[in-house]
This record gives structure tokens, C-alpha cells and sequence, in this order.
DNA sequence: CACATTTTTGCAACCGGTTGCAAAATGCGT
DNA sequence: ACGCATTTTGCAACCGGTTGCAAAAATGTG
């Protein structure tokens, strides 16, 4: 069915080199020759099987493209920017979703059955050996989202969740709460974990300030919910901290529901400041997470490997700041 | 770097035909050759090129999944369900972000030069024609949540939007509203001017009725949400059906804002049944579209393509069903 | 115009697999 | 043990490209 390399050049009457060499730039063609083979691939419509090329480059330009994040509106816009940039630079995204996968074999496997010259790890849950399990398959990798490390054995990118967790603390303590909470995500995630470890830090340094902690069973809505029914039944802090803006969201409408009013009677704040965040009916303040800056530099890390595979592994964190809109009350 | 089937059929001490043969099933391999293949396979850590083989068996297992809806949360689970459905089959979904693109020709000849074996366009936006240049370029092709026709070009799985149309407002008439209105999406998609066109076809059969319609710029929250105040402005409708469950849910935060409430005031449908819409706070009376099955049709269509590709187009249309929460006033 | 230098071109081998075909090995019946 | 039918195996060509190398053509120099 399709045209094929050789046909062309029978049709234009030159050899088979001569028309590869016009398809990849930087080889030597005279104009002649290239007008000519132009000219029969055109009547043709012949264009080169990228496949077939990778097999002596050596390069397919597919990047794996692995998340566990199929859930979270955020990630929408994740794969949005990711499937665009990498589009732009001519590399084709491979999308692999591993939910409910918990051993990272299966898809190293396959994904250097398909030869991808790349795999980005886009999940703010998945522990750092995911990503490097790759890497020890001796392909680039890069994890978005992950947990920064101080001798990361892979590029990370993403933010300093264990800051986020103080900043939160200090902006609640700031606003004058006298018993705070954090009601975190699913414990096992090394995003939760690192929240969690700089909220109760940062609180360590104010033990006037009464402090309580729950984590929630996913990053969802009904998780959010039904964490905050039960945290409402007794004696619930002034003001939470929640684990992502999706489980803020879920305890607003349980605080709604139970005829309390945030930030009136209860203060929240999120974090990842998702597109919902700023509806009006919503209206979360929250912790601006740079979702487009983590994106962008993961590509360009991911770009940087291709050229040179043995580049040293770099933590790129980029700075969060807090969003205030409405569910914490006016500063103390 | 990567092992091949050379280095495995040297250390079996057999020929690469038969390396090949333990790897390809239906092949005519002893269970002694087996063994031995298989040993020095595991010992080298071989798993074969699926790039390479597709040179010779035509086929990559590679299925383009083609989009343009990367800010409407519902296709967040459609990506979901596609990328397991996919793979559960031993198929790779090669990501197309097509924002912004307006010409199919670009994306059919890049995953040409991929050569997937199919391409799944889903998206309730594009029109048939964009399916169609795939199919001319000689690839399997469904278009998911795309437009129905009684004589398809391509595969269409989809709702009956005309049918949706024609349910809101038969629902709209029930509950005893007497001025109603359609607040459509974006006018040029081909789901939009459907939905209108029921819309309008069954208020024609009530006189009585007062009509009156208008369309978002997008369907996104701010849009509805815009679309609405500018409603509100003048002698609005007493309830709308809104083109979408984001629109619908922008449009509520407006009615919420002007210090009406829903259905007291206005009353509202939406049409996904995304998950947001039973979130408490929202409680959006809409109709449900059966992404689920749309999706599994989907798959299940391409996979009969894959071994058929002469099959003979067809429509696959799944029946939506109004799911009543809160936003529309109780029946008459 | 002859000669040296540079550019362009084609040949042939190769990338990592698959597969038709014929030869070799095995199984079966007696 | 034999002949015959059936499996199993290896050879070699092929899939659709790329690329090192040397020959051919074009260009420059005196």
C-alpha cells in the first residue's frame, strides 16, 4: 500500500541513496538531484517510514509518556502541554497509563520493545525507583513531579513539596488559627509524605499552635468529602491544610453540607491552584503549583538527553506561591 | 546497547530463525529448541523489537489516538479508558494533540510515517471530514463521540446529540417551563449544531413554548459563565439547556452570583454527566452520555478493523439517559 | 587543456527482525 | 529394521530504510 523509498527512486531514476539522502538533511545532494527526487516523491506521495529509518539511526523520536495520574483534572492539562511540546520538537508521545500497576517491569519492557528514545514519568505519586527502574534499562528518563532529592539517581522535576507543606503552616499560623490540620492525600505518596513532613516541621517551631492530621484515601473529590464528614463529627481544627485542590474541593462541599461556612467557621487551604480553583463558586485560596514551567523544562531536559544520554541527573525545583482567594480568614 | 536476536540464537547455539519462531506464537518450534532459546534469552535479558518485526509483518500495534479536547475534564476518563482499553489488547496509543489544528494533513502523515495500525479520532468537535482523510490515506479509522450518520464515511461510536437535543426539551416542556432556551457551545462544532437542531425540532411541536437560544465561545466554564451573566442582563429564559456540563456548571456560578438561585430562579441541564456534576455543591441535573461503552465500542470496532479492514463503516449510537439532581424545578 | 581538489553519486552491507522453501530430524506402522 | 508422513530446522531473501567507501562528476587552478 504504501510508497516505498525504492519506488521512487525507479520512478525518478536515481538510486535508493540518492532519495534517502534528500529526505535527511545535512546529507550532500546536488540541487539537480534533489528537484528531481522531490518532483517523483510528490507524484508519489511517498513520505519516509520512520520505523524502517530508526533501525539504522538508531532513534525513533517516540518518548514514553507514563502516568498513574488519570484522575486529577490537573494532569489534563499535563498531558496537554506535554503532548504539544513535545510535538513541537518532533518527538511523538507514547502513552503508557499505569494505573493499577504497581511493578515498573512490564512497561520498561515494552517500552524498549517500541525503542523509545525517552520516557518522561509524570506522576506526583509514584516513588522515585519507578523512574530509575527505567533508567537502569539505560533509557533517559526523566520524572515530572517527583520527589525532589538531593542526589537524585534521575532528572527530576517539580517542587519542593516538603516547603509547600510549610508554607502552608506558616500562612495558617500567620492568619491567627489556633488549631490547625493538615488532612493529607493517600499516605503512600511520596507528594503526601513531603507535604506532610514540612507542615509538622514548620509547627515544631510554634507549639502554641495545636496541631492534628488525617490523610485522605485518594486525590478525589469523594476521598476529600467523606474525610472531612469525619473529621467534622468531633472537635475538628480551625483550619486545613488539604493534600491537593481536588480534596479541598470535597471538603468544602462537606463543610457546606454540615451547614458550616468556610472560611468562616472552617479554613482551607489547597494546593496545585487547578483551573476550578478560581471558579467563583469555588474560589479556593491555594498554593500555586508551576505546572506549565515543570512541563516546559522537563522537555527541555528530556531534549538536553537525547543529545547527551550520560548527562549528569539534576533536581530542577521550581518556587510555588500562595494564591489567596477566599477560604482563609483575613490575617490575625 | 540493546540485545538482539543475533547475540540470542550465538549463545543458543541455533539459527536466528528459530529464535524468531520461539517468539512469534502459531510458529513450529520443539520444546527442546524452546528451552534452549529461552534460556539464553533470559540470560542476555532479550525482548524482540517490535519496530524491527513491523517491518516485516506490516504491523506496529501502534493506534493513533487523536484529539482536540484536552480542557474538558470528561476526556480526562476518556483518555483513561482508551489508553487501559488499548493496551489490555497489546495496543500503543500514540498521543496527537491537534489544538489548534485545523488541517488533518499534517497528523495523517506523520502517523503514516509511524505506521499505526489504526487511528482512533475522539473528539465531539472535529468534522467527519477529519475522520475521513485518515481513512483516504488508506488507515482503520473510528471517530469517537463523532457525529452520527445514517451513511458513515468512517466508524462513528457516539451519542444521538439531535436525540439529546429533542430530551432536553422534552424535559424542559414536562417540568411545565415556559420560556426556555438552548445555551449551545461553540456553534461550529458539529455536536453543538446537533444538539440545537433537536432542540429546536421539538419545541417547534409546542407553540406555547417561547424559545430562545444563544452560544458559548467554548465549552469551558468561563465561557458559560460569561454567556450567562450576558443572559441574565435581559429577560433571561426560566431554564436552559446548556451545551455541556462545564458550560452548565459556569452558567450556575453566574446564576449563584447574581443573587438567583437554581431552579428557584432558572432552572438547568447539562449534558455528560461528568463526575463533577454529583459533586454536592453542584448537583447538576443532566444527561448522561455513556462514555464507558462508547469507549469499549470503540476499541472493540478497531480491533475488528484491524483484522478486516474492508469492513463496511458503520454508526454505533448509545441512548443517553437524564440523570435529575437538583437544578431543574420539580415536575409540573 | 591537464591536473588536483571537492562534491555528488551508486554500490553493497547493514539495522533487527520474519518467512517460504527445502533439507534434516522425528514419529509411526508394520 | 524399513519406508513414509509429519515436524522441526536453517538458509537466504526480504521488509524499508541508512551509510562508509570508492568511483564519477563537477569545480578550481595554473
Amino acid at each position: 500500500m504504501a510508497v516505498t523509498l525504492k519506488e521512487v527512486a525507479e520512478r525518478a531514476g536515481v538510486s535508493r541513496s540518492a532519495v534517502s539522502r534528500t529526505f535527511t538533511d545535512g546529507a550532500s545532494v546536488s540541487d539537480k538531484m534533489r528537484r528531481k527526487v522531490e518532483k517523483a516523491a510528490k507524484e508519489l506521495g511517498y513520505s519516509p517510514n520512520a520505523l524502517a529509518s530508526s533501525l539504522t539511526t538508531g532513534r525513533t523520536k517516540l518518548i514514553g509518556l507514563v502516568s498513574n495520574n488519570f484522575h486529577n483534572p490537573i494532569f489534563l492539562e499535563v498531558f496537554d502541554l506535554f503532548t504539544r511540546g513535545l510535538q513541537d520538537r518532533g518527538l511523538r508521545p507514547l502513552l503508557v497509563n499505569l494505573t493499577d500497576e504497581t511493578d515498573p517491569e512490564n512497561s520498561v519492557r515494552m517500552l524498549r520493545q517500541y525503542s523509545v528514545d525517552g520516557v518522561v514519568v509524570a506522576s506526583s505519586t509514584l516513588p522515585p525507583g519507578f523512574a530509575k527502574a527505567f533508567r537502569d534499562a539505560g533509557v533517559p528518563v526523566v520524572h515530572s513531579f517527583g520527589r525532589a532529592s538531593s542526589a537524585p539517581q534521575v532528572h527530576v522535576v517539580g517542587i519542593d513539596n516538603v516547603e509547600c507543606g510549610r508554607m502552608a503552616a506558616r500562612e495558617l499560623v500567620a492568619r491567627g488559627y489556633e488549631h490547625v490540620g493538615i488532612m493529607g492525600g493517600p499516605e503512600a505518596a511520596t507528594s503526601t509524605q513531603d507535604r506532610f513532613t514540612g507542615f509538622m516541621s514548620e509547627l515544631a517551631a510554634h507549639p502554641n499552635v495545636k496541631v492534628s492530621h488525617s490523610f485522605a484515601e485518594a486525590y478525589s473529590f469523594d476521598a476529600g468529602r467523606r474525610e472531612m464528614l469525619r473529621l467534622l463529627e468531633n472537635s475538628p481544627a480551625q483550619a486545613y491544610f488539604c493534600g491537593d485542590d481536588v480534596l479541598s474541593i470535597g471538603a468544602l462541599s462537606a463543610i457546606d453540607d454540615s451547614g458550616l461556612s468556610c472560611p468562616d467557621d472552617i479554613g482551607l487551604i489547597g494546593l496545585n491552584d487547578m483551573e476550578m480553583a478560581q471558579w467563583e463558586n469555588i474560589n479556593l485560596t491555594t498554593i500555586h503549583q508551576p505546572i506549565q514551567q515543570i512541563v516546559t523544562s522537563s522537555i527541555e531536559l528530556m531534549v538536553a538527553m537525547l543529545d547527551d544520554p550520560e548527562r549528569y541527573p539534576e533536581t530542577r525545583i521550581f518556587p510555588c506561591s500562595i494564591v489567596e482567594r477566599g477560604t482563609l480568614k483575613a490575617e490575625a
